[in-house]
DNA sequence: TTGTACGCGTTATCAA
DNA sequence: TTGATAACGCGTACAA
């Protein structure tokens, strides 16, 4: 058995409770028992035990990530791991530990979280994705439990506390971006159609051509997996059309990678043939041919924001509820270029 | 306060021992009491204190990961979040948590870890990288504390159960693949030198040579970080060479993608001009142009099978050290071709 | 088959 | 300033 805090006291001749008292740095102790009691740890080679102090002060000081349901290729976007690099900071600076759900589907991760919330496991969450009809919200408003959203709430969006950024606005500027390059027929290529991400910058992309006074072609709107093959599949398709598009809004780095592999397959030029704006500005935008232009979210920030945030939440309960927008900014590459004229 | 066993107990009159049993199912308890039991439990909405729980049991039902301090960029590779999925799969199906460390220098890890271990929060751990003169493995092997290595151990081989690849195996399958192309003047390009994978490789990439009948060149020898910066800056060095190799054997993916984009801007094409290959068979090296040849090293089963490992040891305590060698496989797409001549 | 009583390691309250 | 003692919620010999 590991050394307890009894062998401690036993060895600096005093209670239990003192030396519990020294590890907390209690005011009212001694500068001498501290510092024998202080040896006598250093000597046992004394490390509290981490369940027996949570069971005695209810509270784990860990947070939990709750990952949208890591299966399969959701999780090779490099946005999770940006994500929970700014968690991880923000937490390791308040002497917070990190929990991550492992569930797949979403039985298993509800089920998770209810066993860490009621188990007492952690003392806040943090979830990774928005989707719409998510009743895992719902739930945790109801057990009111402290929990922070990245990403924006489908409903209910003044009771939850979530960092985000304005998505739609950067769609806004992202679609004017070619509108200004002369560019009039542009095609909006999003991910699943149930994440407000996807909702938020298809929206801002609409208000954009409106704005403009284009007209809104349902043609040009497609909905693929955040991933490369449905990139493929969404730049064969949209190529394969009488009048394709010669702008592209892409809601993410990863698809305009797979939409750029399927337009060189079929010789269609980037951005000599069409113009490719995307979001997220992960670092192979930068390193891959043409390099592109895609808009700055500024993930790290997104987890450590919400991270903060939820530290707010955790300390005092009765906070009022908060919104951060994490700023935004296009990255000029080399992937947008005015249209050919004819 | 939330619902504890006592007040399961209650309501169904019974002990709360009783109550205990029924959660452990155990078989001494009779059907009927179980299902009284059940629906109080039920009722309550009652859910087990996880620190309650782990202090009896003194066993926390958790898993820590190691990160190799997830300072800055490292963490960017999707070779992380890939081996993490794969531990979480395994973690999962065993009823086992996920703690990750938190710890950016080194200190901070050993520190954290040292708290995990004593602090009894993790009943095992997985290391995901393998660095030489690392003092944590030491420090592991005498606390006779269990964990499992992804990598392969700079020493102690056989007290320590790992998980890898054989990497210089597969380097030396890469270079001859190159060789046979007819290249003669092959480089390496290695990550930071003081990560076991990285000797491996370069030990394969020399074997190769000699094997051959090729000069082993000191000049065609470059470390970099494992990162798309290293990359271009190996290349641009690489190509300012009076007589500059015709092929390059690349440590990892994502240095390839900076090496191509830094070819790319000195006007040398891959592969007219130079072959490249490298490792991890990313899903990037599928969708850049041109498409990267690349050894798959299957990083998700590598996750897994530690995960599997760490297991046996957790349960069984006396259990002989093992090694377990996940295949690799050459992916062949277009970085390589036969060299010019001149 | 079930209840009693104690231990797991720590914190907190109340005395002294 | 320190000590004794009762929680915290659960598991488990031992008894019944």
């Amino acid at each position: 058995m590991a050394v307890t805090i009894k062998d401690v006291a036993k060895l600096a001749n005093v209670n239990p409770s003192t030396v519990s008292r020294v590890i907390a740095n209690s005011s009212r102790i001694s500068e001498k028992t501290k510092r024998t009691v202080r040896e006598a740890m250093e000597q046992l080679g004394y490390y509290p035990n981490h369940h027996a102090r949570s069971l005695a002060n209810q509270s784990a000081q860990t947070i939990g990530i709750v990952l949208p349901g890591s299966g399969g290729e959701l999780f090779q976007n490099p946005f999770f791991p940006q994500v929970i690099q700014g968690i991880s900071k923000e937490a390791h600076a308040n002497h917070y530990g990190i929990y991550m759900t492992t569930g797949i589907t979403k039985e298993e991760i509800r089920a998770e979280v209810l066993s860490m919330v009621h188990g007492r496991r952690v003392d806040g969450l943090i979830l990774l994705y928005s989707r719409i009809g998510d009743e895992l919200v719902d739930l945790l408003i109801k057990l009111r439990f402290p929990f922070v959203l990245i990403g924006k709430p489908y409903i209910n969006e003044n009771q939850i506390t979530h960092v985000d950024n304005d998505n739609i606005q950067a769609a806004i500027e992202a679609t004017q971006y070619l509108i200004n390059l002369g560019h009039t027929k542009c095609a909006f290529i999003g991910g699943a159609p149930e994440l407000v991400v996807t909702t938020d910058r298809l929206n801002g992309y609409k208000q954009a051509l409106t704005q403009a006074g284009l007209p809104i072609r349902d043609e040009y709107i497609v909905h693929q997996d955040f991933l490369q093959e449905g990139g493929r599949q969404a730049g064969q398709l949209l190529m394969s059309m009488e009048d394709p598009p010669t702008g592209l809004i892409v809601a993410d780095d990863i698809m305009a990678l797979g939409i750029m592999s399927s337009l060189t397959e079929i010789s269609v030029r980037v951005p000599e043939d069409i113009s490719l704006i995307s979001f997220n500005n992960l670092l192979i935008s930068e390193y891959c041919s043409p390099p592109l232009t895609s808009v700055e979210i500024n993930i790290f920030q997104l987890g450590s924001s919400a991270t903060d945030a939820l530290f707010q939440l955790i300390k005092e309960t009765e906070l009022p509820t908060n919104r951060f927008i994490i700023p935004h900014e296009i990255i000029e590459r080399a992937s947008c270029a005015p249209p050919k004229t004819k």
